[in-house]
DNA sequence: GTCGTTTCTTGCCATAAGACAAGTTTTGGT
DNA sequence: ACCAAAACTTGTCTTATGGCAAGAAACGAC
């Protein structure tokens, strides 16, 4: 029997392709689940990483900077699919670390399973390019979202995107995500709760 | 008789998979050449992006922001694949331009005619995967690797990795790029050769 | 070759955010 | 329930970069 979470959100991604129930199995079949505590790691950077559905849980992507800080890339919520294409799709140890920052469930696979089925079957193909160019885009406008704006107006933004990550990121985490310090971060929040107060 | 510089592009960018020179013709097939003068757009916003390959010359991609400023988000130079994946992959409006810098030539293809080679050629399935991937890549290591750098250490960067965009694009075009304004980029460049030549 | 426009440089002052350090609050382990 | 460690807040001072404006240099059209 397919993995109906993830057989639903494959087929929910492209609506405008009915995947058979064949293909949906063989697809939930190259997966298996996994779970992970609060501060667990997904991914650590030097290893080789997979093809991850996120099921249920927040994890946050970090790498450390010169100076040995840790610094956030990207905070992830349910439903959606991560992988660092740099370490996928090139066999390349990661630079990139995926820790859960609530308990996590979800279902991952290999380049290799997904590999064949990236050349066996079309509907995969359609769903796996969909999925690289969502999340190309996605990093891109998130980024180019950022240039020119203030600290305030990013922390804005993101409590806007993803109110929720407040409530399971550290500040340090949320801080250096918005490319600034957490003493900076903390100022903004207490300026910001002026304002919206009265 | 295929497109001799962009069947070598194709061929040599995964060397692990030797091209059929059927498939090698199918895929150059795809594409017909365009040339432009400096200036000139491979892609204006509003409009549907193809798929490029840039043989020769140099463009820049940029974006009004909210004040209406041009920031240049990529420069691109000769032997590379150039597309704006939200509007390739999903037919949206493009909300980048491409502009060319110097007189550029090359070949472009459209979404339509590359599916369906995406589908019917195994070997353009893996160069098409390579571009994103690659693309996605460069992009987000190109952005983190601003992370935590100084304007001076931006710039640096940038002109060991891309020294001959300061002999083609205008100072205003490289500081939106590096994320300051053209008098700070004017500083810096003082500042800069004053250094290096004691 | 000249003139007007665009691009680049420089000076002066303003400001957003960082560095560091001292406090306060929250959290988690026993 | 208590204590230590971690997370967060706040104060003071510094600094990188921006804004604006004036001048210099380079470019392009005629």
């Amino acid at each position: 029997m397919p993995i109906e979470s993830l057989a639903h959100f494959i087929q929910q991604s492209i609506p405008q392709i009915r995947f058979s129930a064949a293909a949906l199995d063989r697809i939930c079949n190259a997966f298996e689940q996994y779970d992970l505590n609060e501060k667990e790691f997904l991914l650590k950077e030097g290893k080789i990483g997979g093809y991850y559905f996120l099921e249920e849980g927040f994890l946050r992507n970090f790498i450390y900077d010169s100076k040995g800080n840790e610094i956030t890339i990207t905070f992830y919520k349910a439903q959606r699919v991560i992988f660092d294409p740099s370490s996928f799709f090139f066999s390349m140890p990661s630079t990139e670390n995926m820790q859960a920052l609530t308990k996590c469930v979800g279902y991952f696979s290999t380049f290799e399973k997904l590999n064949d089925l990236f050349h066996s079957t079309p509907e995969f193909r359609e769903f796996a390019r969909a999925m690289i160019a969502k999340e190309f885009v996605s990093f891109k406008s998130e980024t180019i979202s950022k240039i020119n704006k203030t600290a305030e107006e990013r922390y804005a933004d993101l409590m806007i995107r993803n109110k929720e990550i407040f409530q399971v990121a550290q500040l340090k985490q949320i801080a250096s995500y918005l490319g600034i310090t957490d003493t900076s971060l903390s100022r903004i929040r207490r300026d910001f709760s002026y304002k919206t107060k009265n």
